[in-house]
DNA sequence: GCCGGTTGCTAAATCGGATTAGCACCGTTA
DNA sequence: TAACGGTGCTAATCCGATTTAGCAACCGGC
């Protein structure tokens, strides 16, 4: 910067001045203002943020920081869309994984503490309550896909899963189901589900308040220890053991896909015999036949969510206005394709 | 740290002396040395890498650029094993994607540089001939998945693609296979591969290799457009139309899906009737059933791999020497699981 | 012709440390 | 006892910007 000063015949204040963006604000003559400005262009010269940063705190970088970014697919598409808000602002993301481990986590809260990060995205790969940790209080800091153990004064960003369990209901009621519909991968009471999965819990009660605002009544449940496919598997052979179902609701695609295997043990064809709907929208929904009618986690939007509110919180803090703790719930897209039809008669 | 220094009633300097750890080198006292430790233990204190970054030159601080991370779940075990690495040598990590569009990739690496990142990591989702960007010269950086077009004065880290390919074909021959083995997913002539899929060529090429030295021809081969279960069940459905193989080697697991469910259209049960063989062992691969044979892709140590040639780099360009460009090739692992039998009599 | 107000620019301090040169003190040695 | 080499610590400078306070020149008004 000296050089581009020197360059252009003036003082080091007024270059940083003019290449700050500040040149009217503080009374700089247009003359000057162009010669600074080629000088720099001459030169290539580039604003060191390192050391803007040392001087007014502000590093125009924000960390990332989750439990686990590469059980899911998924989960990297969270990324991207927090990529994507970030580099639209300008702004670079540093990423960490806590592996759920109390001590990482810490330290990778405090490393980037010490690299004066602007503010900080704590997300979970897939919804579910954590304890905030109390170095997230330091700076500006969003929740994504992480519902507070206790209330913390900080905003949060989850998919809206109630509406989800609700949007599944109502396709199959709009298909004319009414009977023989079952859940995999919870129940058969309200209680029944994994433990720590939210998502699980808000699914359900949106698709139990559907049916019975419809009258329908559900026939039955069953718990996965976890949502694999071969746990979907195992549920689904009891069940069609015990009775034959109209319809199924997985609760995510890849117990959808045990489903489907089971279904096709027991020489149950999709959607003639049997209607499926299921969650998530994984890639493998595409991939198996019938394509899985699905209702899609947001990923690609929480990220950028995150981002956007998080510099809401940013800028609301550079005002001294309080954080806010409101939760942003991100609405999610339901993917009609092949795996439900009318009841046979 | 002025503050620490006040509390220990010693100078700045040597509270950063001490600090530093450079306490024993410049004959600091062990007993100032405590009283400067002591009192930054009572205050807290942290060093602000910003700081120190302006001064020395050096931010603890690595890139990682690559053209998408959210395409596949195991792009995320790359930068899982990345962030490892990063982590065991106290450096955080940048991500940025280029999404393959130059400007990006132009601006991404400018702002990395800006930020003064002590090296890059230049990563491709799938490995493949690139241009390398000019800006990656400027300091340390190491190429991952990526082979330069030209010749680049960088390392390289990428799969044993061909030994890859060698494994696939000695798990059909010792399996006593010798004819009706097919490749799904290019050929039938060594030239028939999908575009920049360096991958294909490779496995391919030591396909042939082993085969040949076995004395056994391939029965013959099918491209796809592309690596996804719809074209591998199209080309197999195709083939079974022709003729009836012992053997599918399948370029990669969705296509093996697709292929499975080809075969399951014919009445055609693996391995009873075909075996098949495949690569990357993406999750499906023990979703689908039979479990898939398939050659993994290391991700999770091209990632880690990576960082450790970055640090070689970085300690060699600090003593003034060369970068080398060599090229390391990390082992594919073979995992055996269920879908390969001797043939049937 | 003197005064107050603009306009246009700059000197100097600052951010939080690292680095360099050197100072005061002490015991040795000739 | 004066020169000498260690020892233990510090003052001053620097990294590359931003920011504050202020200075000179010019202008119009009385």
């Amino acid at each position: 910067m000296a050089d581009v000063a020197r360059q252009a015949g003036v003082s080091p204040t007024t270059a940083s001045l003019v290449l700050s963006g500040r040149a009217r604000e503080l009374r700089i003559s247009q003359a000057v203002e162009q010669r600074v400005l080629q000088a720099a262009e001459e030169l290539e010269y580039r604003r060191n943020i390192v050391s803007v940063g040392l001087r007014t705190g502000t590093t125009r970088t924000i960390g990332f920081v989750s439990d686990t970014v590469a059980t899911t697919r998924l989960a990297g598409d969270m990324i991207k869309g927090a990529l994507e808000g970030a580099r639209e602002r300008g702004v670079m993301l540093f990423i960490g994984e806590t592996e759920g481990e109390a001590d990482l986590e810490q330290g990778l809260l405090q490393a980037m503490h010490d690299r004066r990060v602007d503010g900080i995205i704590f997300a979970a790969m897939f919804t579910r309550p954590m304890k905030v940790p109390a170095a997230l209080l330091g700076g500006p800091a969003v929740l994504l896909n992480v519902v507070p153990k206790r209330p913390a004064a900080l905003p949060s960003i989850v998919p809206d899963e109630v509406e989800a369990g609700r949007a599944a209901a109502r396709i199959l009621l709009d298909a004319g189901h009414r009977e023989g519909i079952h859940v995999i991968g919870a129940g058969p009471r309200p209680s029944d589900v994994p433990p720590d999965a939210l998502a699980g819990v808000e699914r359900v009660t949106g698709i139990r308040e559907v049916l019975a605002e419809a009258g329908v009544k559900l026939a039955g449940g069953r718990v996965c220890p976890d949502w694999l496919p071969e746990y979907g598997y195992e549920a689904t052979m009891e069940l069609l053991a015990a009775e034959r179902p109209r319809a199924l609701i997985c609760l995510n695609d890849r117990i959808a896909f045990g489903a489907y295997q089971a279904l096709d043990d027991h020489a149950l064809e999709v959607p003639a015999d049997v209607s499926v709907v299921s969650f998530d929208d994984h890639p493998l929904a595409t991939w198996i036949r019938p394509k899985l009618t699905t209702i899609a986690l947001p990923f690609y939007e929480l990220g950028r969510k995150a981002v956007d509110v998080l510099f809401d919180v940013i800028e609301r803090q550079r005002e001294g206005k309080p954080a806010g703790d409101e939760s942003h719930r991100v609405p999610m897209p339901v993917r009609i394709r092949e795996s439900v039809a009318p009841p046979r008669a």
